[in-house]
DNA sequence: TGGTAAATTTTGGGATCCCAAAATTGCGTT
DNA sequence: AACGCAATTTTGGGATCCCAAAATTTACCA
């Protein structure tokens, strides 16, 4: 985890998804070395893994080409990440140990329900929602007793949007008391499908709890089709902007060099 | 599709499958490189893509740990291909444009039919199923309109039995008239739910499209379980002998070596 | 003037080299 | 004999070098 071809593929994709190198864009590996000050190899490394990725592609000849994902990508990445979610959920509501970790998710409920209740809606506090839907999620994901579903969620979760547990917010929707109200009422509705799937799990009813987190998933579907609505011709970028997408860098890159 | 390191991923990772790295086996990049009779830059463009992929772990410290996948990483991760793949049926059956891509399904049930129908179980007749097989797979994946569905199961379907669309035979089973009888009964009941999930596209149910793929894809589960019981200690490698698991070299690594 | 072939440049792939961090060995002290 | 510290070896990471294939430019001929 500290090798710099792991930083450089966060940092390339993060490049890529930002709009720094453009759709469609022709990369050389001179190119990329000379613009993250390192050298040639670490480079190869890291466009091995974006290619695997999907984020480049690696033509037949000579050249490597950007392949920005568009809204429509993380839309049916988002549909999948809900499959794989609600496989996830109706399996832990079969296992046998699933009471040890039920204690995780009545915390997370407990937490969001409390932060909802505060009806404020700023950076930190949506952090704080963030965090304690993430642990909802993952929570399931890693206790359904199958590694893989959760092995799965993890491979596609290096876009924007598709952290697992992360949620979007209209920000300059927030900024309106009407706004405001109707993302609370969101949030609370999100909480409630919540509490639902965790007693699905909890009494062993494994077919609520698929069908009650097949529909949790789908609301942020539906959300990121209403942002569609509302601002036409929306770009990954201001998706973006939505969620709290950033790269989070262990270290600067350009410090390094040299 | 041509830089060596491709090919040595296969390679490193077939050798993991099938045992020449055993599980829990201390790799350096200097003994790889020795191996397979390459240097070091190509070595280590393999293992970070065999690390995404889980089948190397890379510690904190230095070298890499072979992680050989069990019968259970394949259960779990066949389980979690059949549940994409039901995404895929009910995407399809909701699909607009899904007639074009039907004569693809009625093609690969009929000669599934043709062949099942001359009852003979060889390795000619075994390879033209499985390929018709995964025929009918491939186009439900492929066309269901969430590329994103296929996209997550190519990613998982470099282990043995997890290609999309493959089959298991017990060849020692195969050896007695019953085993034949019984394996073609099997192959039937698979195909005629070919045939129901191709009529539930067909007739845009999405609901029994997507039921009856996963009742479909619960069969191989059930099949390796079945392997289970009558092999006590099934291990991966007798699992390989069964699915037509090989490793397709384009060439020779060997002979690359100068 | 247009097209094709040859020459030059660009570019990706692999090998080698060097370095720093980590692991191991060995020596010395208690 | 056991523990700890230091010296040595091993090993992974990155940079550089070289080569071959590909792409582009140039030049020559029709």
């Amino acid at each position: 985890m500290k090798s710099i071809d792991t930083e450089l593929v966060n940092r390339i994709r993060h490049d890529i998804v930002v709009g720094t190198h453009s759709a469609g864009e022709r990369l050389s590996e001179a190119q990329l070395s000379d613009f993250y000050g390192v050298s040639r190899t670490p480079i190869r490394l890291a466009v091995r893994l974006l290619e695997r990725e999907g984020v480049i592609e690696r033509g037949e000849g000579r050249g490597y080409m950007v392949q920005s994902p568009t809204v429509k990508d993380i839309k049916q990445a988002v549909m999948v990440r809900g499959h794989l979610e609600s496989l996830a959920a109706r399996l832990m509501a079969n296992a046998p140990n699933r009471k040890e970790k039920l204690p995780l998710l009545e915390e997370a409920i407990a937490s969001l329900d409390g932060l909802i209740e505060t009806a404020e809606l700023n950076d930190t506090s949506i952090n704080k929602m963030q965090k304690q839907n993430a642990l909802f999620h993952h929570t399931i994901l890693e206790n359904c007793g199958n590694d893989f579903v959760a092995f799965t969620c993890n491979k596609i979760s290096h876009l924007p949007m598709l952290e697992v547990g992360s949620m979007a917010f209209d920000k300059k929707n927030i900024e309106t008391v009407n706004g405001v109200e109707r993302t609370l009422f969101r949030l609370k509705l999100g909480n409630s499908q919540h509490k639902v799937i965790y007693e699905a799990i909890r009494t062993g009813d494994s077919v609520r709890a698929e069908s009650v987190m097949r529909e949790h998933s789908n609301t942020m579907l539906e959300y990121i089709e209403l942002f569609e609505k509302r601002h036409e011709d929306l770009s990954l970028t201001d998706l973006i902007s939505y969620s709290n997408y950033q790269l989070n860098s262990d270290y600067n890159l350009i410090d390094r060099k040299k």
